[in-house]
RNA sequence: GGAGGGGUGGCCGAGCGGUCAAUGGCAGCAGACUGUAAAUCUGCCGGGUUUCACCCUACGUUGGUUCAAAUCCAACCCCCUCCA
């Protein structure tokens, strides 16, 4: 399919749609003139991670096709608790903590957003300031009789959970209603027409388009992105020591950059797609890249992600520390350290660095071999080590012990 | 309400009186091979320690039988299937 808007030509190229409500329509009125879109997003952790970068480059490539982003903090929904997916109840936050966590992950929007006053700057809005306010027999008489049970009932986050007999409580069965609330009242104060997410809130969003419709008469759209999988099928962004967060207060700079640097090859250009702004012809020749050729467009894939996250200062630092560390066998500064005041074994050196949960896991490590000192082997538990000496674990984990 | 089946380590799933910290698979960690990749092969894989050993905690919950229980019994909780 052929667009005729910058915007959707952009994110048709780069991979970032599943399904559009109206394709035609959407596209028609973003080559028209600009236009005024939404993301939701969760405030439950003081950070955003991977998983939600799909949608916050989506925003970026809005705002850089002329557009006007909008991103919608659930302060609101955060207080109800979402249960979906969930088997116990989310503990949910005071107002103070969702403040606190949206003050912080506003920080990480402005690494990707312009946020101002201007037509197309970026808007930051909490929906607790309108969910809170609903009074539950107005909003009943004048939305409620919008929304048919019957039809809820088909949408697949409601449908599948009944046909597995699987409970489904009343308050979860509306969050779709408060989403689609969210819509109508964000084309009320901002004319937006367009919400995006992934392709799970399909169903929501889809609600909300329609309560547009019949409440104000006009014409909302939806946009969904693809589940992103990894090349072996794995859900992206997920490793088994937790999501990979955004904010650098969670994630070092350098371990950011490494988690793209161990992209596998059949992903490197379908990440440089998504959450890089190299140009297409540029991403297509590094995709190109054959063998050991493709560690380099690897390698540009981790600093771009990383520039665009944490800065291009912080991207080079450890573009840098991995050169000296992996390419040189030396030890760069993004390292992290473990300061000691004399020399202390490998074993506690490892556990200090992090590298071991207890002195057990930490004494397999010796004994498989995956303890090093200076790159050799360390031998032996009782191996001293004093500042100055890099440590590793395995292959791909490096620290310093330094004087302190 | 009646009948039957089941709840096991991060997940799936064996075991059904001692030799069980519990087969197998997945995930994870480490090693080899490589390209800081994938695939493959090997080892580890509840926790702890003074680690060729020892000590804790574990098989839904609580009691009981037994020299000995994940395995038998009772009660309770939860889940599933069939009948009403």
């Amino acid at each position: 399919m052929t667009h005729s808007s910058d915007f959707l030509r952009r994110l048709d190229a780069r991979g970032f749609i599943h399904q559009i409500t109206d394709a035609a329509a959407l596209d028609a009125a973003a080559a028209k003139g600009p236009i005024t879109a939404y993301v939701g997003f969760d405030c439950t952790a003081p950070s955003l991670h991977i998983g939600n970068l799909v949608s916050i480059m989506m925003l970026r490539h809005l705002q850089q096709a002329g557009h006007r982003p909008i991103v919608v903090m659930g302060g609101g929904t955060t207080k109800i608790g979402d249960p979906s997916g969930k088997d116990e109840a989310r503990q949910l936050l005071d107002d103070e903590q969702i403040r606190a966590n949206m003050a912080s992950i506003r920080r990480i929007f402005e690494r990707f957003l312009r946020f101002g006053d201007g037509p197309t700057d970026a808007v930051m809005i909490n929906n607790d300031e309108w969910l809170s306010q609903l009074q539950l027999v107005p909003f009943l008489r004048d939305y409620g009789r919008h929304f048919s049970i019957n039809r809820m009932l088909t949408f697949d986050s409601v449908r599948l959970r009944l046909e597995r007999e699987q409970p489904l409580s009343f308050l979860e069965f509306n969050y779709m209603i408060f989403q689609a609330y969210d819509y109508l009242e964000l084309n009320r104060r901002f004319g937006c027409t367009l919400q995006m997410g992934g392709s799970d809130q399909w169903g929501n969003i889809v609600n909300g388009t329609d309560l547009i419709r019949r409440v104000e008469g006009r014409e909302a759209f939806g946009l969904t992105t693809p589940l992103i999988t990894r090349a072996d099928g794995a859900k992206m962004g997920k490793t088994a020591k937790g999501a990979v967060w955004l904010h650098e207060d969670q994630l070092p700079h350098f371990d950011y950059w490494q988690f793209w640097r161990n992209t596998h090859d059949a992903d490197v250009g379908k990440f440089l797609r998504l959450f890089t702004d190299l140009p297409l012809d540029e991403i297509a020749r590094l995709e190109a890249l054959a063998g050991a050729e493709i560690n380099t467009a690897k390698a540009v894939l981790a600093t771009e992600a990383t520039a665009l996250c944490r800065g291009r200062d912080a991207a080079l630092a450890a573009a840098e520390t991995a050169r000296t560390t992996f390419a040189e066998g030396g030890a760069g500064e993004d390292l992290p350290t473990h300061a000691v005041p004399a020399p202390i074994t490998i074993i506690d050196a490892l556990i200090g660095l992090g590298f071991a949960a207890s002195k057990n896991e930490a004494r397999k490590l010796v004994a498989q071999g995956g303890a090093r000192i200076d790159g050799v082997a360390a031998g032996s538990d009782t191996a001293m080590v004093g500042p100055g000496q890099k440590v590793s674990a395995g292959k791909k984990r490096h620290g310093m012990i330094v004087a302190g």
